[in-house]
RNA sequence: GCGCCCGUAGCUCAGGGGAUAGAGCGUUGGCCUCCGAAGCCAAAGGUCGCAGGUUCGAUUCCUGCCGGGCGCGCCA
């Protein structure tokens, strides 16, 4: 692992001065020489390139003054050309300086490795993340557009980073709320019809429904219409008064919808699966061009139906209940997933005989557990928070292994327009698409908003902002920054091949060397941006990269006359459009030649 | 009531057991004979919600409170 002699072929600063660390420790306290070393940058300038604290973290247990142990360990790091000055400071930090050349070292390994530059190390683990699943019902809103853009680029940080993985949609094509839909489709149609059912105000409101309608109308005529309004309300409840909301209210209506769901079935026959399927099949392709042209792609679509089809779900519930995790209960069967620490027990089977959709999702985890991953990732809605546990639990009812098992919750956005609140109700059908969002700002201020903020913060995304194509929009700032970079290049013309050659050593003024720097720490931010679940570090640090390019660009020209100086400038430029590039190719961002 | 998330500059938010807490926007003042001014530089702006605790050291960790958001179905 570690060289024995530090001075040779290392090319990251930090790992030399680990080492040189290291070398110190066994010199002066050998016997702690395994104590875990730990180097940060430090937040001001005059502590340095990087700092140490084992001094002060190591002192007491080692019965030593802090700054006394600081003191012998400079003594006893060896020199090396790269570390220009190391001294204690305070109560016993270890601050060293770099020099010039161990930080501009850093543009010819941008150039080496290219696109590949900030990559991990192939780590074997294989991952699964899972992420959006909305249901096949209608489009998709902003909701899931956060839900999108954060799973895709944790996704692709998470493979950037070195792992294995697969992105995978659960579609729900099994339950209730399809029923509601083909339900929805189907009224909708008779109304085109004149077959006048009040249309539930539980069904799908959406004009996507009405839409649906009528190209079954086009395409079919009346097949479907061979009914009379009161054979379709046959036995329904009726709908109460809809002011009311109490309980009784709220489940008459939906006894209600299931009887006409229920109906519909008897008097199709057939043709019900026909427009179930007409409805899934449209809603989920619309969902899929939807996120395609948000540069969201999944490796799977993995439908929740052939869990029963295969037995999957049968097979879950009975494993558990031999397992002795199940009891019967006012003609339901339940979990006890308070075994595990949930708050109560979940209903696996209904009273009626079918199964809830928690029993599906118990057979999905499953599966996913026989796929043989190393890690799932479960990327949720955060209003499903209260589903963890149940979930968890069915997972070590299952003898699983929960640590394999992780839940990233995505907070809600709220977008903002003239300053206030856009407001959204589903209920009413009054809700901002994902497509609306797209047309009305743009895929890439759409990805880079979205995942601007840690998943676990209320996103405020204000619309206004996200379209200014001005130095305000923090999107342009970056992009302008790379199309800065190819603008220089075209102007030189030369090639890329010539800039491997350059003489980065060149390259010694403070802002130059700062830029050097940035990037330098490009692939310890992707690792932190994986390790935290975190593609916001990479939207930051783009942020502060571009940052830095366009105060070097203001102070120094890149295009001057001496041949060596110009080289290497350039290819410090080119290193920056290289890492600008990976990084917002990360967030699905697009990196702009002009603009 | 219980559970989860959040309280950091006027606004939106990073950060996180350490040394003087950061960025963008907004405000104010400068910088284009010069590679893209969609840029740069500078100024101003803070009791890191409140109170205890742990620690050599807390804005960061723990507890309690206050405030905001979201959940708590034989829905999915």
């Amino acid at each position: 692992m570690m060289s024995q002699d530090p001075s040779l072929s290392v090319s990251d600063p930090k790992v030399l001065l680990a080492a040189l660390l290291r070398q110190a420790l066994m010199a002066v306290v050998p016997q702690y020489a395994h104590l875990p070393l730990t180097l940060e940058r430090p937040k001001a300038a005059s502590h340095g390139d990087w700092a140490s604290n084992i001094a002060l973290q190591f002192a007491r247990q080692i019965k030593r003054n802090p700054r006394e142990l600081a003191q012998e360990l400079v003594r006893e790091i060896t020199p090396h050309p790269w570390v220009a000055k190391v001294e204690v400071a305070g109560p016993g930090f270890i601050n060293f300086t770099l020099a010039p050349a161990a930080k501009n070292a850093v543009v010819p390994q941008v150039l080496a490795r290219g696109v590949r530059y900030g990559a991990g190390e192939s780590t074997g683990r294989r991952i699964l993340v899972e992420f959006v699943s909305a249901n096949p019902t209608g489009p998709l809103h902003v909701g899931h557009g956060r839900g999108a853009a954060y799973g895709a680029a944790l996704s692709d940080v998470l493979a950037f980073a070195g792992h294995t993985v697969e992105r995978e949609y659960y579609v729900n094509d099994a339950g209730r709320q399809m029923d509601i839909l083909a339900l929805s489709t189907w009224l909708r149609y008779l109304e085109r019809f004149g077959i006048r059912v009040p249309f539930p105000s539980n069904a799908y409101q959406g004009r996507y429904v009405i839409d649906m309608a009528a190209t079954i109308a086009e395409r079919h005529g009346d097949r479907f219409a061979r009914v009379r309004a009161e054979d379709v309300l046959a036995g329904t409840p009726g709908e109460p008064d809809p002011e009311r909301t109490d309980p009784q209210a709220v489940e008459q209506r939906e006894r209600h919808l299931d009887q006409l769901i229920a109906n519909a079935k008897c008097l199709l026959g057939e043709d019900y699966a026909w427009i179930h399927e007409f409805a899934l099949a449209e809603q989920l392709g619309d969902c899929r061009d939807d996120l395609a042209e948000f540069g969201v792609r999944f490796d799977r679509w993995f439908s929740e139906k052939s869990l029963y089809d295969t037995g999957m779900v049968e097979r879950a519930v009975e494993t558990l209940k031999q397992r002795g995790y199940l009891y019967e209960q006012d003609g339901a069967w339940w979990f006890r997933s308070t075994d595990f620490g949930d708050d109560k027990d979940r209903v696996v089977r209904r009273e009626n005989g079918s199964y809830t959709y928690f029993a599906s999702d118990i057979a999905y985890h499953w599966n996913k557990y026989e796929r043989g991953y190393d890690l799932m990732i479960d990327i949720w809605g955060a209003d499903h928070h209260g589903y963890i546990p149940r979930v968890r639990a069915a997972i070590q009812a299952l003898g699983l292994d929960p640590e394999k098992f992780e839940v990233a919750l995505v907070q809600f956005a709220v977008l903002y327009r003239n300053g206030e609140k856009v407001s959204m109700s589903t209920r009413a059908g009054e809700f901002v698409t994902l497509r609306q969002l797209r047309a009305e700002v743009g895929n890439d201020a759409c990805r880079f908003f979205y995942v601007l903020r840690k998943c676990d913060q209320h996103l405020d995304f204000d619309l206004d902002l996200a379209k200014k194509q001005s130095n305000e929009n923090p999107v342009y700032y970056v992009q302008y920054a790379h199309a800065r970079i190819c603008s220089v290049l075209r102007e030189w013309g030369g090639a890329m091949e010539d800039l491997r050659e350059a003489d980065a050593s060149l390259l010694t003024s403070e802002p130059a060397l700062a830029l050097c720097v940035r990037l330098q720490a490009f692939p310890e931010v992707v690792q932190a941006a994986a390790a935290e679940r975190a593609p916001h570090h990479i939207a930051f640090y783009l942020k502060d990269l571009a940052a830095d390019f366009h105060a070097w660009y203001n102070v120094e020209r890149i295009l001057v006359e001496e041949e060596p100086l110009r080289l290497a400038r350039l290819a410090l430029a080119a290193a920056v459009k290289t890492v600008l590039a990976t990084g917002l190719g990360l967030l699905g961002v697009s990196a702009p030649e002009s603009m």
